[in-house]
DNA sequence: CGAGCGAGAGAACGCTCGTTCTCTATACGT
DNA sequence: ACGTATAGAGAACGAGCGTTCTCTCGCTCG
């Protein structure tokens, strides 16, 4: 009778891979809620209902686990993105896409900030893989704002690419914090600004 | 011979105020450079060059270091932006000069990004008081942004002021992760962009 | 000059937490 | 059905750290 129990948290005699996606799950959850070094192993183990013996045959080490967890994040922030990116057509609503996602992302209810700023500033110094991880995490959204502007017909996309990260990672900031009121909607007004003083209307010169 | 010391950094029978300062500078340099959670009391100690019995008259638990830690940052930090804004007249220059003390601080040895983002995602949901001195530096950075463009005659200043905020944490975020490059100079860009399509040079309509 | 208050140095305490070990029970192969 | 390998549950271990305590010494005040 139930000593399976596929979709409880509680315990039981489960499957390998089902146990690493507990536990990635429970980890990505309590490590971004509370911060890494707030969490203890023993939380992850309550929260993914696994034992501890399994947890570490799964992830041989915390350390192991936080970069798991950046890993998974990275992949699954810049596949919602993506996708949400790829439902506008147009080059300029491609761009102002990226911070429709933004808006949506802020109103989540668990929503604490970029996972990576966050992790960068708690254990950058302390830790080259995470501070390696949250540079490739924006490396990889400055590349996309790249492609999405040079799409646009930026004069200089370089620059432009530089500036839309500084307002989507301002934001981002923003919004955890509480800074600036409508954050999203703030920076997308100033993308937008941007984008059009940055792409010619009409061919200069001939 | 010497028992006093006064600028070692060794030990020795040092007046109760010497004694707040160094520690005070001890902690403001280890928790900047290697986060909060990372340096132990132990470590202040020695860099103040204090005894702890001393440590705990002058800061009765970490808590309260930290808090003093991130006042006194804010001020310093404050003051140094009031001055160099000071230094120029033209409302205009005095928002690009906002950019200008950016970049100088980015090229201090020992920059790591902001004590507040990265104490706000170190502590932010554990502390309330790490929290809520977090929240307190930005609405002061994002006041005197707010003055800054109304002198400058923006439309609306209160867009421009948070559109600038973005951009100067989203430098700050970029320098520290070493994302874009020269985010200052691109920060500062942007922001006169905004700025002269904010502010009308010519008074529209009648 | 002597007594006592306070400072310095560091050991000690208690707690947390990452990691490992032990013990018991269960599933599976023959 | 029995032995064995493995899982679960949690105790145990060791290190780190915030905080306190002890001991000794030196300065100060009468």
């Amino acid at each position: 009778m139930d000593t399976q129990g596929a979709d409880t948290a509680r315990r039981g005699r489960i499957d390998g891979d089902e146990a690493r996606r507990r536990i990635l799950d429970a980890a990505e959850r309590l490590f971004y809620a509370r911060g890494v070094q707030a969490v203890g192993m023993d939380q992850i183990r309550d929260a993914a209902g696994v034992s501890l013996k399994r947890l570490y045959q799964c992830y041989p080490s915390k350390d192991v686990l936080v970069e798991a967890y950046l890993e998974h994040r990275d992949r699954r922030w810049n596949q919602a993105l993506a996708e949400h990116v790829g439902r506008a057509a147009a080059p300029r609503e491609r761009v102002t896409a990226v911070f429709g996602f933004l808006a949506e992302w802020f109103e989540t209810a668990d929503f604490r900030g970029c996972s990576f700023i966050n992790a960068f500033g708690e254990l950058g110094p302390t830790s080259p893989p995470v501070a390696a991880a949250a540079r490739a995490h924006k490396r990889r959204l400055r590349e996309r704002l790249g492609t999405l502007v040079t799409e646009a017909g930026a004069a200089d996309p370089d620059v432009l690419a530089d500036q839309l990260l500084l307002l989507v990672e301002g934001a981002i900031v923003a919004a955890a914090m509480g800074t600036a009121t409508g954050p999203a909607e703030r920076a997308r007004s100033a993308a937008l600004a941007l984008l059009s003083a940055a792409c010619p209307p009409a061919p200069p010169g001939r």
